[in-house]
DNA sequence: ATGAAAGCCGAAACCGTTTTCGACATCACA
DNA sequence: TGTGATGTCGAAAACGGTTTCGGCTTTCAT
């Protein structure tokens, strides 16, 4: 390994004067300075980002909290490209970006002490269990933060429209003549309360009351959690005539139970999904569903995470990213008269 | 940030024995040690990575390559499957994870370059491009490095037993009565050279001559590549009565252009893919395909690299994993007389 | 000719750890 | 009592960079 003190004596010179060159200080002269990087090169140097890290305090490093409890983490349909996102905008701008994880080699660790012993330079969390204590004292620390899809005073924010996603969704089927729409919602956490703000209002403008019915507790990308909720919605004595899936993963799963019960789609019941993942393509017929952007979203937050650690400083500005309605194939008009019970 | 010096304060020793307490050295009075413990917890000590890398020259850090062309990196339903067993087992040994990039802050840079200066203890890769010039540098440079489905004598290998896949597949579908079958296969690298010898040979066991036209180019994950691939088959004089394409993804939009063609499946064609992840079984009916471990082959390259890189060699050692056929609704015996184009 | 300013360079401290090697004390044993 | 072994500790160098600050030249206006 050729140090910059190889380089400067092969350059007879200083390790400082070779530092200086190297980082393109005004105090050394263009001359010494072409030397020096041509001699460099020449031998091969390659920079040791741990001795630099040790005296500038700067890792590039960029931290990535990604625990999703329910589909492992980077398999996830939605999040692996909102990753993607991530890492090729920290890369353009020099990142390296790091897994943070509790549990390191045995030990459980915090995800804060995680990021001091790597000394973290920032860190993205969009994991969905946003209430662990541990993160919250991520959150909290001085490390800048950004996270995707949550709001905290203590912390910069890049939140996807999921009000205005679900609003539309929901219009939409109501545009088609539905009424009695259901929807089964995902993890009880901060975007879950914005998405139900948003179905709830779609329903008061078209003066469609709500019931507490409309509404049923399931999980994100958790298949069998969907196929329960699909479940216990055919046990009804009337059966709603769309339903509204927290994500295009579990619409998908809710759809393939529907038809293992012998309910059409989107004949019987239309189906609305959200996320806008490719796998909506991929059945037929092509799911209805509201395209998030995820490559937005990823971009935004390294750029604001990057923002707030070179300048030091932590805010909680918010960032909203738009969303977009996918008209497929797994929703129509619903044929049956309002207030009848299609069979059973 | 507290050091081990403030600890040595705190203690009235020196900041050698702290080290020593810390890291099991046994020449240190074991009421010292205590005593050292307790204090650094008390202080909420957290050692410095960066530090302890540079006298060490462990970083624990394993870098990760996952260039992959088609498909952007982790958005891969197979590989992000892989990625996902090499970060867990890795972080169980203590490694946390990096992405190797070409490209580092706008400034081209060699994955080796990359690599050196971050000072990666060891390196996995996966990408499908193993034969671009910068991969091999880094398989042959002395950075311990494990591959996934390559062969090299220059490094150890995780091999999915390919051959051994595309044979059963084939098996599978000869025994149900087809005789014409397209493999179309993926992009023309060392994995596809391993499955064709497995097509191969199990035609041969049959006595089925092999015929040029049984074989189909096409791309792994590339949605046109294999639409294309279809509509250049349909374009012949007599259908072969079964498809098999490299990998769920390409089946999948291969079974959409074939429908969209007027052909059903499996009734007049049967398809196979490859790899068996979850979206095989999201359309209908379920995707006939191989299943490949992805969780063991994610294990074993994280245990290979950290086995090399704790004892500081190389080897070129292979393990292989195996494969299962997972039988779907996409096969069934052909239904037409053997000979005969249905229909055009 | 002179003083100030600008340009260029290097000594040395520093970042936070590990590790070697020698010093010293204590102990056991002949 | 002397000797060697054993146990415990710390000084100091090393890892590979960055950065401050002061000193020496050179330039330039007066």
């Amino acid at each position: 390994m050729v140090t910059i003190y190889d380089i400067a004596n092969a350059c007879g010179c200083s390790s400082a004067t070779v530092s200086k060159a190297l980082n393109n200080y005004s105090d050394v002269n263009i001359n010494t300075k072409e030397r020096i990087l041509k001699k460099a090169k020449e031998m091969g140097f390659v920079p040791n980002l741990q001795a630099r890290a040790l005296s500038t305090k700067r890792t590039w490093n960029i931290g990535v909290l990604f625990e999703d409890k329910s589909n492992s983490g980077l398999t996830h349909y939605y999040f692996s490209q909102v990753l993607q996102a991530v890492k090729e905008q920290a890369e353009e701008k020099g990142y390296d970006i790091t897994f943070i994880s509790k549990n390191l080699g045995g030990v459980e660790m915090s995800y804060l002490e995680h990021c001091n012993r790597r000394n973290i330079d920032g860190v993205v969390i969009a994991c969905i269990d946003f209430e662990d204590q541990q993160v919250q004292q991520l959150m909290e620390s001085n490390i800048p933060v950004v996270v995707i899809d949550y709001d905290s005073e203590h912390v910069s924010a890049i939140m996807s429209d999921n009000v205005r996603g679900i609003y539309e969704l929901t219009h939409y089927m109501i545009s088609l003549g539905h009424r009695d729409i259901v929807y089964a919602y995902g993890h009880e956490v901060y975007v879950t309360e914005e998405r139900i703000r948003g179905f709830k209002k779609a329903l008061e403008e078209a003066k469609i009351p709500f019931t507490e019915d409309m509404l049923v507790k399931s999980r994100y990308s958790e298949k069998q959690a969907n196929i329960d909720a699909v479940t216990e919605i055919l046990k009804r004595d009337q059966l709603p005539t769309a339903i509204l899936f927290p994500d295009d993963y579990s619409a998908i799963w809710g759809i393939n139970a529907l038809r293992n019960n012998g309910i059409k789609v989107p004949e019987e019941i239309s189906v609305g999904g959200f996320d806008g993942v490719e796998i909506g393509e991929m059945i037929f017929p092509r799911l209805t569903t509201i395209r998030q952007n995820t490559t937005r979203l990823g971009k935004e937050a390294s750029l604001k995470c990057i923002q707030l650690l070179e300048s030091k400083s932590k805010d909680n500005t918010k960032i909203t990213v738009g969303v977009e309605l996918i008209p497929g194939g797994t929703c129509m008009a619903p044929r049956l008269l309002q207030g009848k019970s299609p069979r059973r």
